[in-house]
DNA sequence: ATTGTAATTGACGTTAACGTAAACCCGAAG
DNA sequence: CTTCGGGTTTACGTTAACGTCAATTACAAT
């Protein structure tokens, strides 16, 4: 959290413990071209837009997005596409990107709905055991 | 589907086909224990619990759980487990996924917010190129 | 001067989830 | 009979996303 002229940083140690990863990950994601933090002589100096980048990462991640699309959701919301086409292409993919989306919401909806029946089933079972007990 | 005896069945191959994957992926996840369909000679031979199996782990996969995640939930659901002990293992095991998938329901919807943000300002930007070509 | 702590690059290892190729069997069609 | 379109096993190849050294550097405290 070196804090020089008014703009917070952070090293590489920092941003890995904030996000429960290891510093390995942080840079392999560099790497992969999806962050490019400044150097202070050869070490890593993280400030806040790689922060939030990091973090969008990890969300991307959580959602099963693979790196490769995550470097292009970036790139897609980075580039002030003026071409018409690219916009278009934009476009298409950020709907094929909601589409995703909803089919998982069906499916955390299906599961959960499964989740509360096993469950109710399972305190059932443990209720029956206890009376049992008592008796 | 050779209906026998009024239970139908499946191929290998028909049920690749429904539900756009391939045979060799079927056949893995037999491999790891996560369906044993019957056999006709060395022929697999499916019927509706297996397809629904099948249905359950490519819900499983979108999800992002692992096939091994998959197998222990199977396993959850399957063992009507007496065990007072194994039963409260199964609700914390059950705890675990539910914060997991709510994780997934924020993150789902803070994505599909910028989603739109991304989609409005592209669709901005091309109201501005078309009115640049009309003038 | 040494010990400690955090960083670096480079290279090789690892796991999951299949893909792919080779070689085989089997029943129906020409 | 052979050809064809399924299916089968065995086994090695592949990709993503890191893990795990190993060797080096830099700075900080004892």
């Amino acid at each position: 959290m070196t804090d020089h002229n008014n703009e917070p940083t952070y090293t590489i140690g920092e941003l890995a413990r904030e996000f429960d990863i290891t510093p390995r990950s942080i840079r392999f994601y560099e790497e992969q071209g999806l962050m490019s933090p400044e150097r202070t002589g050869q070490n890593r100096i993280y400030c806040n837009k790689d922060r939030v980048r990091l973090k969008l990462i990890l969300r991307g991640k959580r959602l099963g997005f693979s790196l490769a699309e995550v470097k292009t959701l970036f790139e897609l919301y980075d580039t002030h596409n003026n071409s018409a086409a690219q916009l278009e292409t934009m476009l298409e993919l950020t709907e094929q990107k909601r589409a995703v989306l909803h089919q998982q919401l069906e499916d955390i909806q299906m599961l959960m709905n499964e989740l509360d029946e096993v469950e109710a089933r399972c305190r059932e079972e443990l209720a029956e055991i206890k009376k049992g007990k008592l008796a």
